[in-house]
DNA sequence: TGTACATCAGTGAACGCGCGTTCACTGATGTAC
DNA sequence: TGTACATCAGTGAACGCGCGTTCACTGATGTAC
């Protein structure tokens, strides 16, 4: 083990990560972080003020990652439904709402660091669009193809981010079992289907 | 202060969902539960064997709680929207998703608690039926009177859940400002009506 | 190219804190006779 | 009706623990001359 770690700062905010997806956010303490990284418990501070600064920094890196995931699958998703514009904009928006869910699964320690903080309080690093903006985007987007009304615009963000958080949070913990990627998939595409086809 | 307090194990339960409330049920402790009720800290074993029993005890008081909540706003609802089955078991369904986010909002302690074990741990108290098993037995209804076909009643049922759950947790914590009590009713409604319109 | 020195990134001991839990105890209450 | 005694519900001191944070320190690295 060399004196100089070399990445701490880095391996500090990953092995928070992952306590907090083990066993919570509010679990993650800066000396078992340290201890899991091999360095002293204050070696720590030579990175972060404090523990808040630490969990902070652990907020930041999951809107970061978070923001650029739902980008890259929006875009990806572009084109695959065809020409058809309306088709072409419930295709991106479908795709972000898999790339919400699919976040909060993958990266479990991170979504939930993030939700400890009031909305708004942490915002992704410089040049990713924030998740929540990107989904306001996909709305906006339905709206100008004409999929949707102005008017209903508002109810129908509500109706989408509801349906998408609650699927995220209780396919993990709650009543339906997690069974595989597989299944995830299929039932959040028959959610997004009821958010289409109720907007 | 009398010695015998009279109470306590209600006092206590009490006592530990405001504190749930607050700052999460992480953050409760055998001692200031004591504290704010204003006997030693130890008086507590009296009535709990540890900790633990003390925030399972916690959670099933939600449970109960929310069950009867949700079967009297079940209740009430029967025959609002006239004599078409079609229209009543909407109502009666729409009743318990109403139900679901009052609780959540209004006894913000009691729900986090109960979220915090596993799906199906904790059970109501004898008597009173579990809130998942009302919900689910809206939607058998609606297959009854011939709202949804038999082979969509699982997704359905999905959607419906993750909608509700997730705007319960957006609405307080989220991004959609909580106004006030009407507002959330009034967006609650609209969440419903796509989910009913979609399925 | 070598060396003095500032700076950076770590160590290890110590502090005070609130916590859960246990122990030995005491005041209040109910019941048998 | 009075009294002895078991039982119940509380008190207060103490223990050990892991935590966040601070302090004085040291090893490694980079840079000016």
């Amino acid at each position: 083990m060399p004196y100089h770690h070399g990445n701490l700062r880095e391996s500090l905010i990953e092995a928070a990560a992952d306590v907090a997806a083990a066993e919570g956010p509010d679990a993650v303490s800066l000396r078992e972080v340290a201890r899991t990284v091999g360095v002293s418990h204050n070696a720590a501070y030579r990175h972060f003020a404090d523990r808040d600064a630490l969990m902070r920094a652990v907020a930041v890196r999951a809107m970061t990652r978070f923001g650029e995931l739902m980008a890259r699958r929006i875009d990806e998703a572009d084109g695959s439904a065809g020409d058809d514009p309306v088709e072409n904009a419930y295709a991106r928006f479908a795709a972000s709402g898999r790339a919400y869910v699919e976040f909060a699964a993958e990266h479990r320690g991170l979504f939930r660091t993030a939700m400890t903080f009031p909305f708004g309080a942490i915002q992704p690093a410089e040049g990713v669009p924030h998740p929540y903006v990107q989904l306001g985007a996909r709305l906006d987007e339905l709206v100008t193809v004409g999929a949707i009304t102005p008017e209903r615009r508002a109810h129908a963000e509500i109706a989408a981010c509801s349906a998408v958080h609650g699927f995220a949070m209780l396919w993990q913990d709650g009543p339906f079992g997690h069974a595989g990627e597989a299944d995830r998939d299929r039932e959040l595409d028959e959610v997004l289907r009821v958010v289409r086809f109720g907007v």
